[in-house]
DNA sequence: GGTGCCCTGTGG
DNA sequence: CCACAGGGCACC
């Protein structure tokens, strides 16, 4: 489910309340979601919150970090103790002060990881992750550079997370709607104005989604922390649905196994190649 | 660099 | 029943 703008929903809704309160038990329902043992967590105080990417960072105050990575379906909520466990819950953080941190996720496709201070994190793939899309780095040239002699298409070089991290399927496929870029363009057949146009593309997509996505955790909450405020796309999901610069209805096509929605008339491939299938 | 697979659930 | 779902990995 979610991609960086998501993330940051989550981080900037569950700061407030769970910065400064202290774990004081920790309860893995479902072990593969937490393989290794998160009990030297009891006793801490949770000093911050932050994000790399789609990872969840939470920072404790004997240094050590919870890694979390919501694969599909997870998600974060900050409870009253009074709320019954939901069914996908699997990992409780109980706190003081009555509440309690619930990490939910229906496919189990996430990970939280414990790793102590100064201790080298070799598992959450965070230290293998690329630049953020709002660094100033992130121009036409670092992705031509990055990207620019390969074959790949490019909608499979926006999911890679090791050049530019936080895009995901849905994003993915907003930058190239907005780049008038078809996404199973080779990247190798892509022009220099192409990849400035992308890249600044990244910027305002994951920009514009995070600010929009501004909610309170009791929102949140109500809505089981699946559902977002930004979710107004113009590719995801419109599959059959007139393009909304021309009209021309969306199609689909399967890139790197993720299901892609794009305009054949308006994104069309770079110059220089003719065929679309 | 493409493919299957890890899971549970929903909708056609 | 099958296809598909906002991620990421091992495996050819």
């Amino acid at each position: 489910m979610p991609e960086l703008p998501e993330i940051e929903t989550v981080r900037r809704a569950a700061s407030p309340l769970l910065e400064g309160k202290t774990v004081e038990s920790v309860d893995i329902l479902a072990p593969k979601i937490a393989a290794a043992d998160l009990s030297e967590t009891v006793g801490r105080r949770i000093t911050t919150l932050s994000r790399r990417g789609k990872a969840l960072v939470i920072g404790l105050d004997d240094g050590s970090r919870l890694i979390i990575r919501f694969g599909m379906t997870g998600t974060l909520l900050v409870l009253p103790d009074s709320e019954p466990v939901h069914k996908h819950a699997r990992v409780e953080f109980g706190l003081n002060g009555g509440y309690r941190a619930e990490y939910r996720d229906m496919r189990m496709f996430g990970h939280i990881w414990h790793i102590r201070s100064g201790e080298e994190d070799s598992v959450s793939g965070i230290e293998n992750l690329g630049i953020e899309p709002d660094d100033p780095r992130l121009d036409g040239a670092f992705l031509r550079e990055r990207f620019g002699r390969r074959s790949i298409p490019i909608k499979s070089a926006l999911l890679t997370q090791d050049a530019v991290c936080g895009l995901g399927n849905i994003y993915s496929d907003e930058v190239l709607w907005r780049s008038k870029i078809c996404p199973l363009t080779p990247c190798s057949d892509m022009c220099q104005e192409d990849w400035g146009t992308i890249a600044g593309n990244i910027r305002d997509v994951i920009s514009d989604a995070v600010d929009g996505n501004t909610v309170s955790m009791e929102e949140f909450a109500a809505d089981g922390g699946m559902s977002y405020r930004f979710n107004d796309f113009n590719a995801y999901g419109r599959e059959g649905e007139p393009c909304r610069r021309c009209g021309t209805p969306m199609t689909r096509s399967v890139v790197g196994g993720r299901s892609t929605v794009w305009c054949p008339s308006c994104q069309s491939r770079a110059p220089g190649t003719i065929s679309y299938k």
